[in-house]
DNA sequence: CAGTGGTCTAGACCACTGG
DNA sequence: CAGTGGTCTAGACCACTGC
């Protein structure tokens, strides 16, 4: 059985929903129903049809709309929370996950103070250095899918824990999505810069990948982050993701780790 | 509805089963079916019940053992397959995970070359350098869950990718259950060393935490990883657990991060 | 072909939330 | 109390594997 979606938000980008064969290939390219399901969903978060922090239709509503039982539904929502796009609240609803909570404040920072738990020392202090317009250069036109020389808005900024400068990030994103930013409005918005990103830019970063290595540091680590050149610093250059899965923001980050660490769970 | 757990295979370490009421709590600590047989089903192979590589009894099998429905079972077994305890195949069954298969030959190593994917310069060359008795140092105890003083055994081995030296390990293991390990051993065992500790040791290797660092490079290093003092090399600190989240290896990796880097995925 | 896991349904009931 | 997500069942059928 597959399913015929109904044109509802107007905004069904991706032309072709179903049995998409690999090429060259004699697979049928089976799709359960749930993910059929879940592409629908998919795309009415692409969409902006429920926005962050806001909830969806109930699991019942869902599957009369797409004309399936609950179960089918609550199969789609299921992958949809554990890829951390969705929030199920027992008793309440299910909501469009964001960043702009407490809970969630540093979602894809781990690390961590080497004694007592994150926040301990007090919240974070942040301190934009600047933010101004660049040219791409080759790397990060790649990381970014642009071409070289294309504009991007760099942000440089310092976070400080219980009055200690840990981290520095250099962080470069796309122009055109992010026409407007300025350091006023970055230094003045309480709450993680992805919420911002959400909230002024309509844009939601969904997941990240980061590379880590060791590096000496450098002579301009010397004031920002108060250590000596060709002290270790951890590098961590992450790359993070929208809903539609196009990078949209490089972030090459330099953190002391004399009294903190970065945390890994493995399973 | 409870379920009775019948005795067979006379393992159950565990005596109460259900109802575990939190001190000084009203609640009263409702337990779903499924997770009550996903417990038994994790008893079962801490019991060795169904040993790495094997498979388990089929859905409706175990459905009929625990006089519940298949799709209870189903619930129970696919968050066992999430936290990679269980390997689900269609059309063959279900298998308890191991160690001991070249897809997963390092589940728990992170670090990948810059360029090309991992194994593309060739496998991995081990050296181990040496394996003594030692007593456990504070920290070593404290990470092992045991006293300080107590016997433990140090491994010392380097991993080397294309030739080149990258890793510098350096293991702890607590002395009782690896009696009898011995650098030879280790030097003549073909396969990751976590295969080596499921089927000689019957230790079996289920999560692992890690805490990063930059740090600079010590003496030993020159020659060991072929780095000049003072060079930045990546610090991982790696405790790993068993079936009973027993803490059961330290292990602290030094890594060169020039021609490699640690990924890590967020969501 | 039989046996396995994978999907889908319909319906009942439970636990949690808020008015 | 109604509405939500969470659990459990029984049964049907499908996709994949190996003999």
């Amino acid at each position: 059985m597959q399913i015929t979606p109904e044109p509802i938000a107007g905004s069904d980008t991706e032309s072709g929903e179903l049995s998409v064969v690999p090429a060259a290939s004699m697979a049928p390219a089976f799709s359960p129903l749930y993910q059929q399901i879940k592409r629908l969903i998919l795309n009415s978060l692409r969409a902006g049809e429920w926005k962050p922090g806001e909830g969806i239709p109930s699991e019942m509503d869902l599957a009369t709309r797409y004309r399936v039982s609950q179960g089918t539904v609550r199969k789609a929502i299921d992958e949809l929370a554990a890829e951390n796009l969705l929030l199920r609240r027992q008793g309440k609803g299910t909501f469009v996950t964001t960043h702009a909570e407490q809970q969630v404040q540093f979602r894809f920072l781990k690390l961590e103070p080497d004694s007592g738990t994150r926040g301990s020392s007090g919240p974070a202090h942040r301190n934009i250095i600047e933010c101004r317009r660049a040219r791409a250069s080759m790397d990060v036109a790649k990381a970014l899918g642009l071409r070289t020389g294309e504009t991007v808005l760099q942000v440089r900024r310092v976070l400080s824990f219980g009055g200690t400068p840990i981290i520095l990030e250099d962080i470069w994103l796309p122009a055109v999505p992010f026409r407007g930013l300025t350091a006023e409005r970055l230094a003045n918005y309480q709450g993680p810069m992805y919420a911002l990103f959400e909230t002024e830019f309509n844009v939601r970063m969904v997941r990240a990948e980061e590379k880590i290595r060791a590096i000496p540091s450098l002579k301009m680590h010397e004031s920002l982050l108060n250590v000596k050149q060709g002290t270790a610093l951890l590098s961590v250059e992450r790359v993070a993701y929208t809903y539609r899965d196009e990078p949209m923001e490089l972030r090459k980050g330099y953190y002391r780790t004399d009294t903190h660490h970065y945390h890994n769970a493995l399973n």
